[in-house]
DNA sequence: TTGATATTTCAATAATCATCGAATATTAAA
DNA sequence: TTTAATATTCGATGATTATTGAAATATCAA
């Protein structure tokens, strides 16, 4: 992973309400949440929810589908990962460290739960 | 940890000269390196590092001590590794994570060993 | 095709952030 | 005490980001 991208990441989640969606979403797993039920949960305007779905979007962070009318947003686990693999390499010099993982949902649910 | 905290802490590493101080210091371990090192190693100038090791410092991702005339900042891991409890809280729902933490170096090490 | 639903794009404004030279501490050595 | 070394604060400027209503796009159902 490459530096800009996770500054990328870094600044998609470091912002209120889209640090609040990204949480809803790896909580969520797999099976998403669409657009609208996002900006309703979180409290701004499809607009605004639009704009920062777009971020998270484009930092890698989330994935998106349509379904009929809807458009559902999914959390990226891989992508949370290699933040946290490129923030620790070669963390204290080598010394003890433990792997990290931010989430390893099983294989089962990884497929269309929607 | 709460949400503004977070966020501080991830706005603060979203930024190409501090996430590569950061990760400077991650691997220098608790050792630290001095505010001038750190400019001359990233190539900015010197008030240009105070501020960003300001905001590093402000969001609590490292800890700073005066040596002589020298001010020596270090990662403090406790900080990352509850920032990442907070992005992955009931991950998946709670199904099948790993748990995480950026780094755990070793007990002898933390003390003063600059 | 018409109307309703779900979401995005556009555009203008407001707010926050990064940069760096000059001035100001703070510490130590001559 | 004078000088040098190390680092921070200040202040002005330029750049980026967030917000949201209105308009546009896409989907579906009658």
């Amino acid at each position: 992973m490459d530096p800009s991208s996770v500054i990328k990441a870094l600044a998609a989640l470091a912002q209120e309400h889209r640090l609040a969606v990204y949480r809803l979403l790896v909580q969520a797993g797999p099976v998403g949440l669409p657009s609208g039920i996002l900006a309703d949960r979180i409290g701004v305007p499809p607009s605004s929810m639009s704009f920062h779905l777009a971020q998270l979007a484009n930092a890698g962070l989330v994935t998106q589908r349509r379904q009929s009318r809807s458009i559902i947003y999914s959390a990226d686990y891989d992508a949370m990962n290699g933040v946290m693999d490129f923030l620790t390499e070669n963390c204290c010099g080598g010394i003890s460290c433990s792997p990290i993982s931010i989430c390893a949902p099983q294989l089962s649910e990884q497929k269309d739960v929607a």
